[in-house]
DNA sequence: CGCTTTCTGCAACGTTTGGTTGCACATCAC
DNA sequence: GTGATGTGCAACCAAACGTTGCAGAAAGCG
């Protein structure tokens, strides 16, 4: 079975840049384009993209406050995302163990037989 | 303190089409760029793209097979990859706990709350 | 054997995305 | 008012994802 998972929430956090700006933002409670691109190797510009990504796919919220724009994250988007991160993780390990499991059997069965494990060809 | 993550793994997991195969490589056992593609909205060149990225960061091997190469899950490598999911989840999980509580905390201080000073309105 | 099929790899190309610079406009401080 | 700061928009560049087209190698079959 395959996890359900949103496409577009995914790639908003798969993102390292994305990534370390809700870190911030989980950290400072709020920024801007401008604090957060004080603390991140772009300029703010990017910050801006990247923050329009999120708050189209709901991971954060805007309010003008003067001149400025803060963002801060959507809790409950947020919590959703990280769901699907474990569900993901979960999945993914399951089936590992199982495939793990089989492997044993299999090595059980025909014991000390003729394996083929090709080592990786490092090119 | 930040989760310390791999980014090549996580863009190499990051991808919709890269994630899926990996699932299907679970489901299999194993595969070749002609036989994911089947099973893929993408044509097997990209498929055969993918796989180089997923070979790079070690998450797949490859063994050449007469005029095949079937590829297969790396085990270790990818419970590390899962390893890492489930970190970034958990700490964002915690760090989200955390910041909630403290917004209980202080709704319960200023109880009525007819602060109007820059602080966001929650609606 | 030779011919066809199938699977692979390489190259050229188009589109989207992450990033940059530059500029115009709005707001706060003086 | 003037100047500093913060924002948004547009043009442009580079890398990534995806495509088509083609050439070569291994398997199958007359």
């Amino acid at each position: 079975m395959t996890v359900a998972v949103d496409d577009d929430l995914w790639s908003a956090v798969g993102d390292p840049t994305r990534r370390r700006m809700l870190d911030l933002l989980l950290a400072a409670g709020e920024g801007t384009a401008t604090s957060l691109s004080e603390h991140l190797p772009v300029t703010r510009q990017a910050v801006a993209k990247h923050l329009a990504v999120l708050d189209r796919v709901g991971l954060v919220h805007v309010a003008p406050s003067g001149r400025e724009m803060r963002y801060r994250i959507d809790d409950a988007q947020f919590a959703r995302a990280v769901a699907q991160l474990a569900a993901v993780g979960t999945a993914w390990d399951a089936r590992l163990a199982r495939i793990k499991s089989i492997a044993e059997a299999i090595q059980r069965t025909h014991d000390a037989a003729g394996d083929a494990t090709g080592e990786t060809t490092k090119e």
